[in-house]
DNA sequence: TTTGTTAATCGTATATTTGCGATGAACTAT
DNA sequence: ATAGTTCATCGCAAATATACGATTAACAAA
């Protein structure tokens, strides 16, 4: 097969692989908390008062609209919820969705790694 | 600001912000398991015969580039480790830097949640 | 030496993420 | 009505991630 062969359109993916709801999520957890910016954001709203809005433009030193895209995308994970009170919004943790999350985590991590190779 | 205007170039980041180094092991760790086939492969891993090699690529409809790639991916993040046994790799889970993200996604997750504020 | 096996790496195409400024929408206050 | 505040969204640029086939590297077996 050659790339350089005029009209060659190679195909995103040949095989699609099946996934578990779990896998699925997990990964889509993972993703949420996969940038420093957005762990900073949920360590502040699980810490701070629980509750927060926009101050975090003033806290961390990024344009409004980043902010807001990384909050849009915690929220899209479910680890977060916002409630409008115009003209602002409070965002905090949702508290189920973290649970699940911490639960599903630490499932995950705790898996028995009793070794029967002799790898170190 | 105008992007059409002849040779514009945008500016990548206009303030560098800093991240502790908690964060930026956290966010790197969980970039690793953002990928539903990552995950796969460390349960794989984690729950077998502890030690695997490319069998990887009969079990994962994946090309063996790509699976390689990720293994790569996990590698990086240590996660997993890899023993040249030619010519074969044999990889297994890292149990230093598994009980490791074990105790910092729990600790991350088990944040204290108590609510000062109306949210729900 | 030649052949075969295994897995990493290269080169390419495409998709997604990340960041910014500008703008718009929703609401309050004047 | 007008002006101000707050935040989401749009449009763009650049970087990174993802997937593949082809090739290479390293070694064992013949």
């Amino acid at each position: 097969m050659n790339y350089k062969k005029k009209g060659f359109v190679m195909k995103r993916t040949l095989s699609m692989v099946e996934y578990s709801g779990e896998e699925e999520v997990m990964a889509s957890i993972a993703k949420a908390i996969s940038h420093p910016v957005r762990i900073r954001i949920l360590k502040l709203l699980a810490s701070q008062q629980c509750c927060f809005t926009g101050e975090l433009t003033e806290i961390i030193p990024m344009a409004q609209s980043t902010i807001s895209q990384h909050l849009k995308a915690l929220l899209d994970s479910g680890l977060i919820q916002g409630e409008i009170n115009p003209p602002k919004v409070r965002y905090c943790i949702n508290r189920a969705n973290w649970l699940k999350a911490y639960s599903m985590f630490g499932g995950f991590f705790n898996a028995d790694l009793t070794c029967r190779c002799d790898c170190r």
